[in-house]
DNA sequence: TGATGTAAATTCACTTGCGAGTATACTTAT
DNA sequence: ATAAGTATACTCGCAAGTGAATTTACATCA
């Protein structure tokens, strides 16, 4: 019984992410995002030619929604620099709160594919980061922070970096360290302080 | 023909970890860590219970040899903190780029298994990096800088988020950036700069 | 309006291969 | 002789992917 045409590929998308993003690519078997999905495997193979495409498609569906959300939730910066860090680790909190939480999809994917460069949802994972990485430059710009692109660098380095911390050790003091040094990083500037 | 007694097990534990920090833990499989260590996957069943043991024993047993090294690692810290941090991070340049540089092993394997907080390798996992985090603040308050603990933290997510990003992009700049935000955050210690 | 052909969408049942783990026999040091 | 250690040759289960039939939406035509 088909379901009105291109109803189904994005609950196929949104059930495989949720899996893939809790237990790995590898770990979870298309049977069971078959099931997740309400559909038969054979089902999952009409839509998407392998569990590779499967991933790649994943990946570049939830690029689009992440991305879209965090443009806009820098829309409203109406504070400075502060601010914008604690709304971004404020976040990360809650978000790390959730009960299964395992930390960034395309960072874990990029990990979990380390050794295979060439996989085109490495691709799109990069250039997600990189993307993300442009708009926090931008926000930053917004609050008028000198240097805001080697700024934005070092921010998102540090938020990558809490995210393994938290995911490590479940503590989310992580987040607060993480957000001080932010703020100092942020008004410190590049001056290198002399000997 | 048995070898002497345990001459195998290291052989065993250096081929799988080598393998397992590659690869990860489910994509190698027995058979292959047999071959690679020069034994037969019996007798890797003799010398370990499971995959899972396996494991386990290899996170132990790279934890001795690898926070070793780091202890000797901080002895001669004759320069200050600015001469530490460059040495972190040259090294890390150094490292990651190795031909198939995968990042740590012990944080690949934290997001691998991310959602199985109980399993005994993570919480090797854990251990190691707390010893390492502490043996950071041990170094910093070597070189005189204050606050060492809040310090080491920051340094710490910044190493771990910088591995991700060089994984990720394939760009060590990223160790430059790091370097530099490190020494300024060193510098300038936990004061809130006023409005 | 209503029958009907057609292609999109879905299902059930299957093959196939790989990988974890094992039963059992063999080898060598002491 | 005996026990630690290693090898050969298996079982068994799971997961990726497929073949072929089946169901429904919908366009077209009488």
């Amino acid at each position: 019984m088909p379901r009105a045409s291109d109803a189904t590929r994005p609950v196929i998308l949104q059930a495989a992410y949720k899996l893939f993003r809790r237990r790995g690519f590898f770990r979870v078997g298309m049977e069971e995002i078959a099931e997740a999905a309400g559909v038969t495997k054979r089902t999952l193979y009409y839509h998407f030619d392998s569990k590779d495409a499967l991933l790649t498609a994943v990946l570049a569906s939830q690029h689009e929604r992440t991305f879209a959300d965090f443009q806009n939730y820098g829309i409203e910066l109406s504070g400075g620099a502060d601010a914008l860090i604690d709304k971004l680790f404020e976040g990360l909190v809650k978000w790390s709160s959730k009960p299964r939480w395992a930390g960034s999809g395309f960072t874990r994917l990029a990990i979990e594919l380390a050794d295979l460069s060439g996989h085109p949802a490495r691709l799109i994972a990069r250039q997600h980061k990189a993307l993300m990485e442009k708009q926090l430059e931008t926000m930053l710009a917004g609050a008028r922070i000198p240097s805001p692109k080697e700024r934005a660098r070092e921010l998102f380095v540090l938020i990558e970096g809490t995210m393994v911390m938290i995911l490590i050790h479940g503590d989310q003091s992580y987040c607060t360290a993480a957000a001080d040094a932010a703020k100092r990083l942020m008004a410190v500037g590049s001056s290198r302080s002399g000997p």
